[in-house]
RNA sequence: GUGGGUAUAGCUCAGCUGGUAGAGCACCUGGUUGUGGUCCAGGAUGUCGCGGGUUCGAGUCCCGUUACUCACCCCA
């Protein structure tokens, strides 16, 4: 027999979640939501897909997500879009747009849920289309909100079972302190026995080395200059505030004064959450303030700060943590009918289950009963419910545990009441 | 963009120095003509990624190609 398998497959770095992995992603996603919306965070959903010079200006001219990595294009129109790389800039652009800063409830504070893209070559955890949770506190400096944001996420990842992940904290200091931070790396890495692309950089985004994984570099960055050494007293203080309230919630983090962003926009807090069982791509969320970034896309001052989590990157740091998420069986009672009037009978029965909120599924197909059975048993069911002629005459049908295997005849009628007492 | 690895059954993989393909799981049938999961017995399944070359003979060796994958880079 001739196997026939579409002449189509997913684009290079994509993937389709299927049952019953996408169960996982969907209890991930809630569960990263879930602090977030207790704390009073309201769901926003923008566009997939924005002015490229949104995630220019905001993102950055000069950063990779935007040079070499955005998905962008024109419209027949003649507008120059992009498939959004993040969604920073996007979520900001809609409070901006719809003025919720004017509303006289700053912060506004705002989550999201959706899938991002980039053009990079894939590896674990590394895709063309990949999925985040997000959330954004817009519009005040307080050193409180960075730490309800980091201590939200530990929540978030702790609730899942995840356990071997880090916190990495820093401060990158503002726009008073980190052009002279930025100058004195400079000087220091221009000293430095550097490939041609890692000094492009160095002047470019010199802070971006320090991020560099070769040991070589690494070892000659040794003595580099540290932010830590050269942040204002403003940042300073405020940077300590949130370290000491991130401690007093009982959250453990590590200072790491080389942590730094791809992205331009952030200032002050930095934090990235790793995962050691991810191999390279060991991030599993990242975030920060970014006090300018609504000036450079046009808005007013409103200092802010956020992060996003990675779907994906949490689901492969789980499983490389061996966490089993409790997911319940999507059905709680299988029917499988013989004959016709059998068929028709519980057909109907499901359809009343289900409206008194019971999940109920049917054998479907016209299987013999082992055949349905065996369905039965792969649903996952906690009990299946068997009718034939047999028990048409007497009115019954046949209530079996799955589990005990025990079998009781239960009148038509008074199927649902029963399920229901059982279930409860 | 740069470097490495892999490609064999639905899935995970074995196949040594070339002799026309195997395991486990899953699936199907029967044991049970009205019962799944367990157990027992049996069964089906492959253009060995694709194209070319060497050879009497290629899953195995060589060249090319595509896909996947890992790492650099970058980041969630």
């Amino acid at each position: 027999m001739t196997i026939h398998v579409s002449t189509f497959k997913a684009p290079k770095g994509t993937y389709d979640l299927i049952p019953p992995v996408s169960a996982t992603y969907l209890a991930v996603r809630e569960a990263i939501a879930a602090p977030v919306r207790k704390a009073g965070y309201g769901y926003v959903e923008t566009p997939g897909f924005e002015d490229v010079n949104l995630f220019a200006r905001g993102v950055g001219e000069s950063t990779d997500i935007v040079t070499k990595e955005m998905y962008a294009f024109e419209t027949k129109g003649g507008d120059r879009l992009a498939l959004r790389p993040e969604g920073t800039a996007s979520v900001l652009r809609a409070a901006l747009e719809a003025n919720l800063h004017k509303q006289g409830n700053l912060p506004v504070k705002l989550w999201y849920s959706g899938s991002y893209y980039r053009y990079e070559r894939p590896q674990k955890g590394r895709y063309r289309h990949f999925s985040q949770v997000g959330a954004e506190a817009i519009g005040a400096e307080d050193p409180a909100l960075d730490a309800e944001l980091i201590i939200l996420a530990d929540e978030a990842y702790r609730s899942l079972g995840l356990r071997n992940f880090r916190i990495l904290l820093n401060s990158l200091g503002d726009k008073e302190c980190r052009p002279v931070y930025r100058e004195a790396l400079q000087t220091f890495l221009r000293g430095l026995d550097l490939d041609e692309e890692t000094l492009r950089r160095a002047e470019i985004n010199p802070l971006r080395v320090l991020d560099d994984k070769r040991e070589a570099v690494q070892k000659q960055l040794t003595g580099a200059p540290l932010l830590r050494d050269y942040l204002c007293d403003a940042c300073k203080a405020y940077h300590e505030e949130v370290r000491a309230l991130i401690t007093a919630a009982g959250v453990v983090f590590e200072d790491d004064a080389k942590l730094v962003r791809g992205l331009d926009y952030y200032t002050r807090t930095t934090f990235e959450f790793v995962h050691d069982g991810l191999g390279s791509q060991s991030a599993v969320g990242g975030g920060g303030r970014y006090d300018g970034l609504s000036e450079m896309i046009g808005g007013p001052a409103l200092p802010s700060v956020g992060w996003a989590l990675g779907v994906d990157r949490t689901v492969l740091a789980l499983e490389a943590e061996g966490v089993e998420l409790d997911i319940p069986a999507a059905t709680s009672v299988f029917a499988v009918a013989l004959g016709e009037e059998a068929r028709r009978l519980l057909f109907g029965k499901i359809t009343e289950l289900r409206r008194a909120g019971i999940a109920a599924d049917f054998s479907f197909g016209g299987k013999g009963l082992k055949g349905a059975m065996k369905d039965a048993n792969r649903s996952g069911a906690r009990f299946a419910v068997v009718a034939g002629e047999r028990d048409l005459a007497e009115g019954v049908v046949q209530l079996k545990d799955m589990e005990s295997g025990e079998q009781e005849a239960v009148a038509v009628d008074a199927l649902v009441d029963a399920v229901r007492a059982k279930l409860a």
